[in-house]
DNA sequence: CCCTTCTCTTGACTCATTCCAGAAAAGCCG
DNA sequence: CGGCTTTTCTGGAATGAGTCAAGAGAAGGG
């Protein structure tokens, strides 16, 4: 059974197995999209305390290890999921700002191809976000404006 | 002649003609992507004087009334571009975040079909982000790690 | 020309995020 | 199992983007 235990994938990683980490990875586990204040609480809930400092460093050192991804929605603040490698893409509500998975289209990173691209830029990744309404906005916003 | 004139065209959109605005129209219309500073420096070279609330007001106006679209590249502030209603897409540089325009691939908005959005949701705009490494960072970066 | 309404100015303020020591803990080595 | 190096966590201050608020000032309709 490959990486299931927690501090396995930490070392795995090549990162140090702390508290505040192993916290922090449950955190995410449990949820699809997280901003860091929900984290910090969560963790604060958990441990009894931390600093916010210390999950930003903790966030920060899972993106680059490629633990989670981070994702930053126009006006809101950061989000972070578990979801690595598979480059899958986000809808976005524009009423309540809920964020879902949305599998790619497509397959493999970049998963569109940029016909006009200017000359000479290597494109890495296509990152694409979905705007709309979710079901339960729509419903909110027809029972306002019919009211 | 339809809206050519700077101030036929805030008219047409239903807003007052002002010194600010005029301003901030003419500096959109120079370059093709805009952070807020950027604006208000050459706002308040032209003018001689603007506060950073009225760029912001001015911007937010504008936005509002589909004269210029705002993007949020993660990891930097918002941008603002004068191209509006052809839903076109950007690709953003790793390196030194420049931001370039590319047409879209498809046409028209929503380009793309989210296969299997979470039901209930109304998808009306697909937001494309490519990110990579521009010409000169590419060379940049290879003579760093070369040396 | 007057009045209403929308627009700018100034200045304080929030929120997300980062920087800066220093203290504490984890891993590695023998 | 101790000692040492490296990384991580704490607390607090600081930065930068953007917003809120109240009043002075201009644009436009009548």
């Amino acid at each position: 059974m490959p990486t299931t235990d927690p501090a396995d994938r930490l070392r795995a990683a090549g990162l140090r197995v702390t508290g505040p980490r192993l916290a922090v990875l449950s955190v995410l586990a449990d949820r699809a999209h997280v901003d860091v204040e929900t984290v910090r609480s969560a963790v604060y809930d958990q441990l009894g305390g931390v600093s916010t400092q210390a999950v930003y460093d903790v966030l920060r050192a899972f993106t680059a290890a490629g633990l989670v991804r981070r994702i930053e929605p126009a006006g809101s603040p950061a989000l972070f999921e578990t979801r690595t490698g598979d480059n899958h893409h986000h809808v976005v509500c524009r009423g309540c700002g809920a964020v879902a998975d949305i599998d790619c289209v497509v397959g493999a990173a970049p998963c569109l191809d940029p016909s006009a691209v200017a000359p000479g830029f290597l494109v890495d990744e296509a990152e694409v976000t979905f705007w709309g309404m979710c079901a339960s906005c729509q419903t909110e916003n027809r029972e306002r404006t019919t009211t």
